[in-house]
DNA sequence: AGGACTGTAAGATGCTCATCGAACACTAAG
DNA sequence: CTTAGTGTTCGATGAGCATCTTACAGTCCT
């Protein structure tokens, strides 16, 4: 049976939020974090679902590492799909842009000791 | 002697930040509060050195307020400037813009039930 | 000088959240 | 089936922060 992109690997297929129903404190506050901004940095300079989870160079460890993407997930900032054992991401750019426009280029532009 | 814009009227002159000086986190701590959305939003509609720090309509004590100007200052959102007994603030819109273009505008479009 | 008003400073309290460790669930490969 | 790899969940811990109360320091008005 095909099953890449199946529904469902892990446990349940991730909870995603849409970026048009997300308010503006729960956007900056997802934004308000260090591991999170180098979360979104890191994937705005990747391809589209070619980075798992785990493939983070972030000083947290699994756990809280999950709890980020969860967080992220919540603001409409990051998609995943289930990948075989893996979670991979991407970026929702253009959606989130549309929401709150330049938004994500500022956090982009800034340099890395912001 | 002239009294009016003088140097110190309460203690000490308030300590502001330049915008450009402010780190993206910073910035984006310092908007990801309820009380502080509210009175941003309120600066915004007000012409400037017109309003005081106690004439916001916000759900907290004196002491809180003071301190959330406190970081608004240091994420160089606002200016405050001692007038006679009262502190009066000014929205930093030109010099922040400059700093973070768009993301004030973000804030100031939103409906007030983000 | 005395009193009303405005804002700041200091200390205490409570809550939210970021983090970790360990246990669990799921997938893929041997 | 067993093992290795990946990510989630749960419980606990700790730090940071928003808040309050109280005390203090100015300014203005009478």
């Amino acid at each position: 049976m095909s099953k890449q992109a199946a529904g469902g690997s892990h446990r349940v297929a991730p909870v995603h939020t849409d970026p048009e129903d997300v308010s503006v404190l729960t956007a900056l506050s997802a934004l308000a974090d260090p591991v999170r901004i180098q979360l979104i940095r890191e994937l705005a300079v990747s391809a589209d679902w070619t980075r798992s989870c785990g493939s983070f160079d972030v000083p947290v460890g699994k756990a809280a590492l999950s709890h980020h993407f969860s967080v992220l997930r919540g603001a409409g900032l990051v998609e995943q799909r289930d990948q075989g054992p893996k979670r991979v991401n991407r970026l929702r750019r253009e959606e989130f842009d549309a929401r709150f426009p330049g938004l994500l280029d500022l956090l982009l532009r800034s340099d890395g000791a912001d």
